[in-house]
DNA sequence: ACCTAATTTATAATCATTCTAAACTGTAAG
DNA sequence: CTTACAGTTTAGAATGATTATAAATTAGGT
């Protein structure tokens, strides 16, 4: 077994997921990258069954994601109400998102100056602050 | 005619639409209000037919709606894939979202430092700029 | 090898949103 | 005041994403 493999199945198992199959290639499809990869459920889907012989159902694609999603291996990143994302860089950054193409481009933490809010709710606090930046074509 | 009516009937009109019934009514809704309403087509469509003796049908709601936003008489703000908010206030303005109530208020532009970015994306100018804050219970 | 709970899968259900087409209405010309 | 007609409303159908279901399959422990 390779080391990614047990990566991955250390991902799976802190997420009380057994490692089958399906989830090995998911996790291949969603680890094995230089860059972050910024992916609908759908966009997921269908790089896995265009590229494999042995195809995996829809249902397990979301509930896998979902699951890496509820235990921090990815985080969802929310557009509009026609773009669900979600995001392999689990650190916390910000977004650019270009609507010509549907494409999101990571803002790191250190490119942005830190937001400041000089208002305040009384009882709430803060958690989290999400910048989303839309660019279009000059 | 009253003056408000009167100023509805020019949104209207301005959003190529003609002042029917139902129209004022939705705009009755949405702008008669003296502080910033954010809502989704089902709290405006409960809002109207409960109160109303005759019933406005949601494809009216939904298309009316759409319309105020297209004209920029109503701002779409998106915060996850289950909410689709919008807001009478289309000033420049961020947001605190309250998960515990799926409230959301505002962020006056004063209250927040401007954002700095100190990234660029060659041939991309920078169309939107939106700051969501989202708020739990100390 | 066997047992059992977890998993996969096809399919159905749900829900928000959009589409459609028939009935209705506002407006303006005759 | 009629009439004509484009614009509007509406109920219901269609769509598409997501979630639920339940039967068949599989993984992991004994
Ligand atoms: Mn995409
Ligand atoms: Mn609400
Ligand atoms: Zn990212
Ligand atoms: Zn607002």
């Amino acid at each position: 077994m390779t080391q990614k493999t047990s990566n991955y199945i250390t991902k799976l198992r802190n997420s009380k997921l057994r490692p089958t199959k399906q989830r090995i290639k998911i996790c291949e499809a969603l680890f094995d990258r230089s860059e972050t990869f910024h992916f609908t459920i759908r966009d997921l889907y269908n790089l896995l069954t265009n590229n494999l012989v042995h195809k995996i159902s829809l249902a397990t694609v979301y509930n896998t994601v979902h699951a890496f999603k509820n235990s921090g291996y990815l985080k969802q990143i929310n557009i509009d109400s026609n773009n669900n994302y979600f995001d392999t860089n689990t650190s916390h950054h910000h977004h650019f998102f270009d609507e010509t193409n549907n494409e999101l481009i990571d803002l790191k933490n250190e490119d942005i100056k830190k937001i400041e809010l000089k208002k305040i709710i009384p009882g709430k606090k803060i958690k989290s602050v999400e910048v989303l930046v839309k660019i279009e074509p000059e």
